[in-house]
DNA sequence: GCTTGCCTTCGTGTAACACGAAGGCTTTAA
DNA sequence: TTAAAGCCTTCGTGTTACACGAAGGCAAGC
């Protein structure tokens, strides 16, 4: 049995995230002792984890709370959960996607300040290298083209 | 010349999102017209890609603000910029590889899920399964452990 | 001249916590 | 035995990044 900082720490959760999923009624096998404190099994423990893991990749706590419910519900609710869980994976197979779109940009962002910092700057006066350079939105060789005060 | 709608378009922004961003000083070029609405050219459409990049692998509106006013200033903060960029890409990297985690771990779940859907069950009567089943956070074959109604 | 459609500002609502205050229980330490 | 240390509790406000709706302005078309 683990007490809230306890839980907290072996699932990497601040200690009030995990007051507020309990309280939000998404752990499910939480208890609480005489004095009102509450007890995590491994149960519990576990379910932190995936509640992390559905929260992390995108999951709102409220979609959370019904696939918890739908759990509860026992093996009637399975095609359910499974339809659920595709559909989320899908999602987030797509946002991981698009992350890594984002981070190949900011390789380039990084590798041209690089460029610069190593004087290997881009010759800035030839038309060839222009769609590279505009690529990455003019903030490092353009000043602000239309004015400020 | 665009308007806030077209520029929300070209973006994928919400118009939501494109007066909150240019309202916050995020997008420098951004003017108005004589009716006091806001025209977006080229460059401030880049600027709102940029920002959507940025925002979307993880920084808060406050330091992509900082960020565009040391563009701003001009060539003498390319330093800071450089290592504010390569900071941030880091950041989203580890970020990356995170969720590739939970995603194997969403796969693992839809797996199993679909598994039972076709009647391929695994046996839990055999120990050797019961590590991969309880990995499942047990929320597939076993009812949740201690009480409830 | 009136509707349509876009724009404006303003103000409240939302999600998912973070954080601090005020207080209760139990354990240790003098 | 009393006092301080550490947990825990609830409660309540603050924060971020918008979403959404209301109320109204201006320009264009019919």
């Amino acid at each position: 049995m683990h007490t809230v900082k306890e839980a907290a720490h072996i699932t990497g959760l601040t200690e009030h995230a995990v007051r507020f999923y309990t309280d939000k009624g998404l752990v499910p096998s939480v208890r609480r002792d005489k004095n009102n404190v509450r007890m995590f099994d491994e149960e519990a423990v576990n379910w932190l984890h995936g509640i992390k893991c559905l929260k992390q990749s995108g999951m709102p706590i409220e979609a959370i709370r019904t696939y918890v419910e739908l759990c509860l519900e026992g093996d009637s609710t399975i095609p359910q959960r499974a339809a659920l869980m595709k559909a989320h994976k899908e999602a987030a197979l797509a946002k991981l996607e698009e992350a890594k779109r984002h981070i190949a940009h900011l390789e380039q962002k990084t590798a041209l300040y690089q460029a610069i910092l190593e004087h290997r700057m881009p010759d800035t006066t030839n038309p060839a290298t222009w769609s590279d350079i505009r690529h990455m939105h003019s903030d490092v060789f353009y000043a602000p083209v239309a004015g400020r005060a």
